[in-house]
DNA sequence: TAGCTGACGAAAA
DNA sequence: TTTTTCGCCAGCT
């Protein structure tokens, strides 16, 4: 039943991020929004980070902040590993910032507790 | 146990 | 227009 929020805020966040199209990115107030706490866009970075340490796998380059800075590079394995990753899929990056952020924005649907 | 930090965002001054 | 402050929630020390 309802319910799927044993890991609420967090689990959350794993599955916006992890329905993050290829090619595509979001920002982290989008997807604060998508779970429910528009104004929880500090957690949502916390999230990610927690989830690379988890060993969950998603798509955390994909998610930039509002400017479409690549602000969470430094926490990856190597500051160039988030940029490389993007621009495998097509995204271009300048100055550690997304090209046409807006075009390769995806706006995640706000998240329905399914299961 | 209690307090601080942290991958942001938006409003106010 | 730019800079600063507050809010959010959970994990870590």
């Amino acid at each position: 039943m309802a319910s799927t929020r044993d890991s609420d805020f967090f689990d959350r966040v794993y599955r916006v991020v992890a329905m993050i199209p290829y090619g595509r990115v979001t920002s982290y107030g989008a997807v604060a929004r998508a779970v429910g706490s528009e104004q929880a866009s500090r957690m949502v970075g916390w999230a990610l980070n927690a989830s690379i340490k988890s060993g969950v796998d998603i798509p955390a380059h994909r998610v930039v902040n509002r400017k479409g800075m690549l602000t969470g590079k430094r926490h990856f394995s190597t500051p160039v590993m988030m940029q490389k990753l993007l621009e495998n899929e097509g995204i271009t990056i300048d100055n550690d910032s997304v090209v046409d952020f807006e075009r390769v924005f995806w706006m995640p649907p706000p998240l329905i507790e399914d299961r």
